[in-house]
DNA sequence: CACATTATGTTATAACATATCAATATCTAA
DNA sequence: TTAGATATTGATATGTTATAACATAATGTG
């Protein structure tokens, strides 16, 4: 039920030090970390696997917030514009941030495109990458989307092919 | 009209000599390039831009092929799972690919938010990034999603901020 | 030619996302 | 503390992207 990743850990734990860490924050730069938005994020919390906004929004009327879909994008788009969450592209899904983000790194995520679990990980920011070919070109970075899709080691298991 | 990625260039030599390799590898490979599948590789190949699966059929239609969505779907898996074209994640779209891809190196995007030009870059192989972390956690890299999200050179001038 | 395979046509619907406007909550300054 | 501004939520409607499922047509092969 508390799917973790691709390895074990106290995954209570893990929820809990990221609700706090966003309440801080919130806290210091006076954002509003609102009970749908609080929820939200709970929600994404709850495994490390990307989840769709009416996903999402399904819990959410569950528990008796609205019903439409601007109440799980909403809170959504506050969660990932102020990093709590990211957004997968090739999924349209989003899962909760696990990573404090450097200004030389950028996220990249491993994506197992068996069970849609993710994993943060830290890559070297695109600019030393391709920076020199951005430059030439007169191009202005400013986001970059690194996804990795694959297989991870619990469904390598489990993989037929 | 023929939009050019972010320099001048002769395009419609551009269009030609994609069309002709195109052609060149589907004869050796026997693939079969049928009339759909040319054209949406034409219409692709008229601009630098990613263009939606939607455009693209609206293209189609017009000129008396099928008026649904799966016309246009299929055309486009055959051009990207052949590598002729490649789909934009962050856009839900798609450009022609202008580029050989060498087995040491990834297709990176670089993606105009303001006008959808897209350049394809060569980028190192992100396994040489986050190979080690991958590796480590015993992940099997099989796709790699690189795009880059900035202002071309044409539209900084323009750019407001 | 018969048969398998591949591609296209068609209908329907699933899945993802946003515009708009109204109502409510919260913040701020007089 | 209250008036006005701002931010958030609620609700309706609609727009956009994508696929499932099944029928028909074209092509390739023995």
């Amino acid at each position: 039920m508390t799917q973790t990743g691709f390895d074990s850990h106290d995954h209570s734990r893990c929820i809990h030090s990221a609700i706090d860490a966003a309440e801080a924050r919130c806290a210091e730069e006076k954002l509003r970390l609102t009970p749908v938005r609080k929820r939200v994020l709970e929600i994404l919390l709850e495994d490390h696997r990307a989840q769709g906004a009416y996903d999402i929004l399904a819990r959410l009327t569950e528990e008796g917030h609205g019903a439409q879909p601007p109440i799980a994008y909403r809170a959504l788009d506050f969660l990932v514009s102020h990093g709590f969450a990211h957004r997968i592209e090739q999924l349209n899904a989003y899962v909760a941030c696990t990573h404090a983000h450097s200004t030389d790194h950028a996220p990249a995520f491993l994506i197992c495109r068996a069970c849609s679990s993710v994993v943060e990980a830290g890559a070297q920011k695109v600019e030393a990458t391709i920076g020199t070919e951005a430059k030439r070109l007169g191009f202005q970075i400013e986001r970059t989307v690194l996804e990795i899709e694959g297989v991870c080691p619990r469904c390598i298991e489990t993989d037929s092919q």
